[in-house]
DNA sequence: GTCTATACTCGGATAGAC
DNA sequence: GTCTATCCGAGTATAGAC
């Protein structure tokens, strides 16, 4: 598959370190044959963003609408889930990371800050809705959330830097049950009121 | 000079991003005059992220150099510092940024993370000292340093992006004082006993 | 130290045969 | 749908004049 293949590619190299060479040698066909089905190199990168982003959704709308829930116990399973499922899309937290670094207007057609906004909203709201029933300590709740995905992305997209941090691999199944404790400990110190 | 105008090139667009074209043209020059200077591109690259990893030396022995320093007023004027001179700095955290997000032998001659790592187990200590004194709830360390750079340095990194998440620009003054308000205040009610 | 000119390579994209 | 052939532009680097 194509598109596999370029996710591959543009989220390990980056857009402009990504030539249309090693996606077509990673599918097995030649440079010309890529473009059969599709012009040009950016419809190539627009593709893989907006099917990664759109497994993303359904994942993210499965583990957000659970029913009744609220407090702790909710954002723990949020939280825990979005490790999980980041700790198995690799390649997606790096395009992401790629793309929220990217100058505004290069290589894709639309603002994936605005794309996102509608969830960063509804989480939000959520922690207003929580801090304000008293369940969770009162903080900034829009700083919070960037402060959370920080924590996350982060161990993801810098794992290279991080094994020579740590001077280990931080991928083992160890090493992620270990950061999974973390973030959960770390958040439920900060929010338990 | 050739080197600042590298720097902004560089944490601009990243290693790949940025042509020798882009480099002289800032600078005043022709492509062929740079490469009298430095005898190719990576050359340059490794030159800009040696001084600009030097000048943060400085400045980090700088802030953790105090005297008598302990518990939570110690940390707080570390995290403050760091916030306020990455935001002083926004080159330097693009270009970290692009640097651990590129895949091991790219572009550079030695590992980030490796370089850091001194600075690093220094942190450790001081968390272990800290909790085994009492001062700070037990937390694992080395995660909390981890999710507490990646706190900081993603707002700075991020920017772009969080500009079309927030719908303003996260830059402005009073924007700042919010987020370096917010991480001290996160960390404090995660950390206090 | 900076310039022009040039060599060479690589990447993106198109045309047209099979 | 995939290929070869080809074009064009951009990029790095070198040679040599001033």
């Amino acid at each position: 598959m194509i598109l596999a293949e370029a996710q591959r590619c543009f989220s390990e190299h980056g857009y402009d370190g990504t030539s249309l060479n090693d996606i077509a040698a990673g599918v097995g066909i030649r440079r010309a044959s890529l473009l059969h089905h599709f012009h040009a190199k950016e419809a190539i990168y627009q593709a893989v963003f907006e099917r990664a982003l759109s497994d993303w959704a359904v994942r993210i709308e499965q583990a957000i609408d659970v029913p009744g829930a609220e407090g702790w116990t909710y954002l723990d399973q949020v939280l825990t889930t979005a490790v999980r499922w980041f700790a198995e899309n690799p390649d997606f937290v790096r395009l992401a990371r790629f793309e929220s670094l990217a100058a505004a207007n290069d290589h894709l057609g639309f603002n994936l800050g605005e794309a996102l906004r509608p969830w960063f909203q509804q989480a939000v709201d959520y922690f207003d809705r929580e801090m304000g029933a008293g369940r969770f300590r009162k903080q900034d709740p829009e700083q919070l959330i960037i402060t959370g995905y920080g924590a996350i992305l982060n161990y993801f997209s810098d794992a290279h830097f991080l094994e020579g941090l740590l001077d280990r691999d931080p991928m083992t199944e160890e090493a992620l049950e270990t950061r999974v404790e973390h973030i959960r400990t770390f958040f439920r110190s900060a929010l338990e009121p």
